[in-house]
DNA sequence: TGTAAAAACTAATATGTGTTAGTTTTGTTG
DNA sequence: CAACAAAACTAACACATATTAGTTTTTACA
């Protein structure tokens, strides 16, 4: 009988969440059963209970790690002193590398949110509204200080943050792009636009 | 009995279509059952079957009913004649009407794809493909012409594209901003940027 | 109004689901 | 090596699922 084998710093939990992750990022929540998910661990699909509460527990896990990780770069960013310009590129840099680095879990906490269960399903959607409210805090900011357009604040992190959000569909690529280039290229549209 | 009341223009199977992409649109396509479909049309579900051939059909006619407009849409601005940048930007604003107008199908299309079935989810991937490979080959264009910088086009058009996208998370805010000012700072946005 | 087609219904099937109970095996430590 | 805890296993439950079969009701038209 296989054992998990959790590497080092890993329990066997995080193992199994990990691989839930993956899973859930290629055939969504609803349509991963524990028994697939359990074939990925290596084990059947019971022997999974010894370690996690319930699948959808598994969903909570992940979704938070990644809320948890977009809000405490935040809060380092605004304890930063200088430009606000700067402040955004970081930003947007930090999402782009999130995306990359990230990619599952990122791409789960983005699309399988919706199934949540309360309290959990509210308690992300308000951490996610907070988090958007502080970017667009950040532009009325930019704006008044004049490093900004006076474009509408809210259509303007809306804009940053559905572009970032969209390289869920850039994987097939990276063998033709350099994540250096990708991130420059994006970060220089999104400030700077793509007109001569 | 209630019967399944059409409006003018509109087969039953053309409501059952519509209450199908509102109700995968809330739960998701794995999530969402045929009782609940039926429930809403206000029938019991075997009854469902007197008008279409199966759940999966429901997913296939909305998603390439999506594709295939953009793809219209794409067909009739490519044969007209003028301004690169004026195409793309008519591109952006028919993608944003899209998204404002045609809501749920738009949504289940972009996010519940994944579900559809052989041979119909490659025909799909492909069609998409065979979409953005289009807009690049316009990029591309625009950047030989002198109206674009020379960002990379893929990173250009994804990053279009997933912004307009991502007008799925402004539903909540219909009332603080009109869909003009909308349209017209996100097209501001994503040709010109956001830096003063 | 009588009749055929359309579309609803009820009943049932076969399968898949997350999860629990109870048991056996494995790993670790004295 | 004995013994205890961790974690695997098998069996099973209770329920939900899409769909089919067979029947009854409704609708539309001559």
């Amino acid at each position: 009988m296989a054992k998990i084998k959790p590497g080092k710093n890993a329990t066997k939990k995080d193992v199994i969440t990990q691989k839930a992750a993956s899973l859930f990022k290629k055939k969504g929540f609803s349509s991963s059963s524990m028994r697939e998910l359990a074939e990925a661990v290596g084990v059947e699909a019971p022997s999974l209970y010894n370690h996690i509460g319930s699948k959808s527990e598994l969903l909570q896990a992940i979704c938070f790690k990644v809320a948890n990780a977009f809000t405490s770069y935040l809060d380092e960013t605004e304890n930063t002193a200088g430009n606000i310009v700067v402040k955004l590129e970081n930003i947007i840099r930090f999402h782009i590398q999130m995306m990359l680095n990230n990619f599952d879990e990122v791409y789960v906490a983005n699309h399988e949110w919706k199934h949540l269960r309360e309290p959990y399903l509210s308690n992300f959607l308000i951490q996610r509204r907070g988090y958007e409210k502080r970017l667009i805090v950040l532009m009325e900011d930019g704006i008044r200080v004049k490093e900004f357009k006076d474009n509408n604040p809210y259509v303007s992190v809306l804009t940053i943050l559905s572009a970032v959000r969209g390289l869920e569909f850039w994987q097939q690529h990276k063998k033709n792009i350099s994540s250096q280039v990708l991130e420059d290229d994006m970060v220089d549209h999104l400030l700077k636009g793509i007109i001569k």
